[in-house]
DNA sequence: GATGAATGAGGGTTCATTCAT
DNA sequence: AATGAATGAACCCTCATTCAT
């Protein structure tokens, strides 16, 4: 039902929840949290719209619920990369981003949701979804926090570092095209370069 | 209405087009396109809900309008800010940054609603406006390209880096609070060392 | 729309709202208040389902305005009554009951509802047609009193007399049949006798 | 599950049927019959939404299976009653009434239902409770009658006595709070000297 | 310009009921 | 007997838009 993304969510005990959430995902992600109908989810997941609350209780828990299903899957690999990296913040950061960016190529539609629609949630769920996108931030800051006292991050504004970083990484969700002229390997890259730079890395060629 | 930002559209001749104007902007940029109603932007502008077809044909042309004027705003500032730099690239892209920081901050509702509603446009008032924007890109393009001609910026990914410096500004209007530790004036000297660092210009002091 | 009573509620300012009034009351008789929908009150009404929204923001606002005119008129029949009729506690709780039943008769639906279907209403909208209901009820209870003190009522029960009498008279409402045995006129005779039969005044014929 | 009133149906051979029926007579009670949803009354029951229909085939039947249980219990209350009292018509009444209070403040869930719900069963089913329930008026109207023939009833108006005398003992339920200042006894007495007064028995002392 | 009333479409959600297990 | 999943219909209400004044 989503053919730019694979789907974000696998098979789980109960039969129909990840088709709902992966529907969830498509349809908040291309008509908007409010522009997309639970009808238009139960369309995409292929059951009826009443059947959507046997699993969900409400349009705005589904909302959360496939966003939590993102973030942790964004966390667990941005988290594995920089285990598999050096042990030198830059090529940490390298890692990182260039996770980073391979889930927002790979699941580009679940992170503008992620992007745009946070603000739709009940209070509690959105603080609850914010804390676990900060725990995927912390990671980026703790690697900046060693290149600035390895001294090989110079920029004087570490502070904001990451969050500019990882913001960019997903912004390129909103304008990447699969067919686009950039593979996914190279854009990786290059948001890596983007990323030592900006924190004013030594280049290391 | 908004005590965060300025009125961004000033008054005109018709005595209720800019207060529509800047209702729409808040209301849109508080609770999305499909979350704002109507009724709520004429709530906003005290005027009554068939008043507002008097002005604007529809909803999705009061939203073209609204960002019209945002767009040639922030163009204006740039454009300007470009003018009074000195003639080096470099200083440019420092003054270029400052003015987009600042419109940001004024005008962060404003900025919200160019980033996430522009989907919701008729594909002719979108593709209208993505010109205007791009526009505003071009000046940052034309710097970089500037400043990789003179040899003063050197990442070899200069296509992209302007798009990306604006997309890092832009996203600014997602966290920022008037009342945060960041000054208006830190942050714009801030997103100005990152631009200049991202685009890889050696230091100048 | 209502063959069996004449409307309740007369034309007013508002075209839609006497109608819309009347169209609920026989809705919510005939059906109850959870049985019977919007779109019931709207075709009874003669006008769309979201032009109701226009008179009443919910279905239960509706109910709570329809009940203000039933108790209205009721509270109006009965006091007038009481001024017309004589001095003495007997005659004017006859006048009272003939009243009363009158009204049962012509607003069989509209007592049926005021009876039935109160539950519905918001707390604080039940809690002032309580009241409004009550002041009806003081009208009985002071001729109570009144016959208590001049030792023509004799029952030992007179605090709960008006309570039990303002019920049976309101049950009428659940089995009349304006084609049935009885006539208006006949009915009003056969309460009041029933009402001075209870309050234990001794027949003065 | 219901705290006010005894559960009126007992445990039968069918495990869950009794629990069924007292939280069907509680939800319809408390709700009304279209307010109450299959789940709520699942829930007060304590079993799954789709074993009630093990035990009743649909809400509607459910609804008379309950009425059915609550009708014969005040029957046969009230039939002992009469049959444990003297053998004059003022005794029999009063013991009739008695039992009928004493039902109502037992019950007092159950008499709502019976008062205010008959009205949403099928035709079918509501005839047949419709006879139950005049099988219990007959008892009065029997009293009434010989009470007539014996002279002591001195009422014009004996045809109609007996229905306005049980509609009163049953609007009971909708006011009295068993914390209330009057014990069940007390109101028992005084509805029994209401019944009398109203049938112009003449006063025993 | 400005308004209140009007409307058809569609929103999220709940319903009584059924079915496979 | 008992369950969880499934469904189509219906619910109340809000929407963007139009129209008469």
């Amino acid at each position: 039902m989503n053919d730019r993304s694979p789907t974000l969510v696998a098979e789980t005990g109960r039969r129909n929840e990840a088709a709902i959430l992966n529907a969830a995902i498509h349809a908040f992600g291309t008509q908007g949290f409010n522009g997309a109908s639970m009808r238009d989810v139960a369309r995409g997941a292929e059951t009826s719209l009443s059947n959507l609350y046997n699993y969900f209780p409400s349009k705005s828990k589904l909302l959360a619920a496939a966003l939590r299903h993102a973030n942790a899957e964004l966390r667990s690999r941005v988290l594995s990369a920089v285990e598999l990296a050096g042990d030198d913040a830059p090529s940490r950061m390298r890692e990182a981003v260039r996770a980073h960016v391979g889930f927002v190529v790979e699941h580009q539609t679940a992170t503008l949701v992620a992007t745009n629609e946070l603000r739709y949630l009940d209070p509690g769920d959105r603080a609850a979804l914010v804390e676990d996108r900060d725990a995927t931030q912390d990671a980026f800051e703790r690697i900046v926090a060693q290149g600035v006292a390895d001294g090989v991050f110079r920029t004087p504004y570490a502070t904001d570092a990451a969050r500019t970083i990882l913001g960019a990484v997903a912004a390129i969700a909103s304008w990447y095209r699969p067919d686009g002229a950039l593979g996914r390997g190279q854009l990786a890259e290059q948001y890596a370069r983007y990323a030592l730079a900006l924190l004013e890395a030594p280049l290391t060629h």
